[in-house]
RNA sequence: GAUUGCGUAGCUCAGUCGGUAGAGCAGCGGCCUUUUAAGCCGCGGGUCCUGGGUUCAAGUCCCAGCGCAAUCACCA
């Protein structure tokens, strides 16, 4: 790996700016002696550390010395010796400004708690310092080390006495001041949008502290995190087609996972009271504003527990993190309100006050449909008055569930968290039925912002309901769905071996991370979402893309092979 | 998968009725020791997404394709 040399590939489809970059990383290195690749460094603060390192009163108490002791020495009269007690710091970041006065070069440095600003000096640093200063590119990583003080602007700055190289940068820059804007670039060269738009860098740390805190949330409730399959040869616990892989030496088809929950269930089977898993899963459908072919999701199962349970825990889960953000984003002017924590999310302002709404899907149904759900007759009329065309071929609850969708779920309030409970049986296949009115089964889905977030169950546990009602959905499933959904008898067994009663709920996060961040798009929270791949025109042929090419043949013959084994 | 919109310099964007391709930033050369998107003087930089077509002439009009976005469909 470091045996590469150094060498100017420079293709000849270089633009004058990356030629430009290279010339100066060997002049770096040839005439001023930097390693343009760095070294470690001991010592470093961070941006953010070294501002907090300013004082007021050191800052005035040097101002006036170092003015007294320029005064005496145009006065030709003895000073008192100069006092400094500024705090001293040594800080890395990427050169964001770069504002050259001559022989006073100001520069922004950039690292992911944010900007500070150094001012090197010719008359304070080395003459190969000096002339780093002067001739640093944006992008490129500098380390600077002095103290910190202040400019005649009142700009916390540093002082700098050392420069040195951090990593020289051959890319071009994206415009100092716009960043990139075009979203394609960003999801793309999200390492550039990173840190050429402060915005972008400060969502993922939100999402960092997000999934902390959750877990935090789970682990004291004395829930157990566990780890599942991603790789399963059945892909079950919901209806959604999967991505499909291989295993060379077993020569094994291969699933990834639509979700861990038949997993997570034989974890209760097997005595563990409280688990859940922060997992990522994989499905096989189209993209838009809510969907990545990858997500994450949080699911929860608790023995002994219903719906009900789930209910109590998520609501004060969201609420909680509904409050930590609040607190968080003082930037955005949020506080706590009366009534409740606000989250901007777009034109909504949304009001996480617990209780969250709680209304039955029944009576959303008559609300928003104006018929009895359980009146076949009246909804089939609804039905056709609406217009609902394909109606006479769908099932009676497919046609309550379907009108349900179209009037009744608009009826919700995207501003406050609403939890839908009390859905058909017939609807949720693979749910338990109500104690008290078997035609409806234990499950919710709570809204909020016009996004589904999750659902949670009663789960069912007898082997012989959940082996039928599996077998049913099977003989429902056309052609093609019926290709990726196998019986999991291993799942049965397991519940043979028997499962207590239990609540289990499964929460978007990416989606949860959405609206607490006040994110569009999912693209926006998740680090490298999947884009399409383009092919590189002629001329463009990088390194990369010829060892991308190099990988798939190589991985393609790895497969002829391991099928030759078989 | 469908519909609509967008694609112009490294980045952010103009480009009129079809008539020689523009600006700011970035880059290169010069000046400047308190700037805040610093400023001033000068210079270079283009596969107008790709491929066809119409036309004397296409960044601009038409067709097809590619990518992205939004909406819908599929889907929790």
């Amino acid at each position: 790996m470091s045996e590469i040399t150094p060498q100017e590939p420079a293709p000849l489809s270089e633009s004058e700016i990356v030629a430009a970059r290279r010339a100066k990383l060997k002049r770096f290195r040839d005439e001023l002696g930097f390693e343009p690749y760095g070294n470690r460094q001991d010592g470093l603060l961070s941006c953010a550390q070294a501002r907090a390192c300013f004082c007021e009163a050191a800052h005035s108490t040097f101002d006036a010395s170092s003015r007294a002791a320029k005064a005496a020495k145009v006065a030709g009269t003895e000073a008192a010796a100069v006092v400094d007690t500024r705090t001293r710091a040594k800080i890395a970041g990427r050169v964001v400004q770069h504002r050259d006065m001559g022989k006073l070069v100001f520069l922004s440095l950039r690292d992911a708690t944010g900007d500070i600003q150094i001012s090197v000096s010719k008359a304070a640093v080395k003459e190969n310092e000096w002339e780093l200063a002067k001739a640093t590119d944006y992008g490129d990583i500098l380390l600077a080390e002095g103290p910190v003080g202040r400019t005649q602007k009142g700009e916390v700055c540093i002082w700098a006495e050392g420069v040195d190289l951090g990593a020289k940068s051959l890319a071009p820059a994206p415009e100092k001041w716009h960043g990139i804007t075009d979203p394609e670039l960003r999801y793309r060269r999200r390492y550039v949008d990173m840190y050429a738009n402060p915005e972008t860098a400060k969502v993922f740390a939100m999402r960092a502290r997000i999934v902390s805190r959750i877990r935090r949330y789970m682990d004291d409730r004395g829930f157990l995190e566990v780890e599942t399959p991603v790789l399963q040869s059945i892909a079950g616990g919901a209806a959604a087609r999967p991505f499909t892989t291989h295993h060379n030496a077993l020569d094994m088809p291969l699933f990834m996972r639509i979700a861990p929950e038949l997993y997570l269930k034989r974890c209760l089977v097997g005595g563990m009271r409280k688990v859940y898993e922060i997992n990522r899963n994989f499905r096989n459908e189209g993209i838009d504003r809510s969907h990545n072919p990858e997500f994450t999701a949080m699911e929860v199962y608790e023995a002994f527990g219903d719906y009900g349970t789930m209910m109590v825990l998520i609501e004060s889960l969201i609420h909680e993190l509904a409050v930590s953000m609040v607190a968080e984003r003082t930037d955005a002017g949020l506080r706590a309100e009366a009534d409740g924590p606000m989250l901007p999310w777009g034109e909504m302002n949304i009001n996480y006050a617990a209780p969250f709404v709680r209304v039955k899907y029944e009576d959303l149904f008559r609300r928003g449909v104006g018929v009895e759900m359980r009146d076949f007759a009246a909804v089939r009329a609804k039905a056709r008055a609406c217009g609902l065309h394909h109606e006479a071929k769908l099932d009676d609850w497919l046609v309550v569930n379907e009108l349900f969708e179209e009037l009744a779920e608009p009826l919700l309030d995207p501003c406050r968290p609403t939890f839908v409970t009390d859905y058909p049986s017939a609807v949720s296949p693979l749910t338990r039925p109500s104690r008290t009115d078997p035609v409806l089964c234990e499950r919710w889905d709570i809204f909020i912002g016009g996004m589904e977030i999750g659902p949670a169950y009663t789960e069912l546990n007898d082997p012989d309901i959940q082996l039928s009602k599996f077998t049913e959905q099977m003989k429902g499933a056309d052609d093609e769905e019926s290709t990726f959904r196998t019986l999991d008898e291993d799942f049965i067994d397991a519940l043979r071996v028997g499962m207590p009663p239990a609540g289990g709920v499964g929460i978007g996060i990416d989606r949860l991370v959405m609206l607490l961040t006040d994110s569009a798009s999912i693209r926006d929270v998740i680090l490298f979402p999947l884009l399409r791949t383009v092919a590189p025109r002629d001329g463009e042929a990088s390194h990369g893309a010829q060892e991308n090419k190099a990988q798939s043949e190589k991985s393609a013959m790895q497969k002829h092979e391991g099928g030759a084994h078989a």
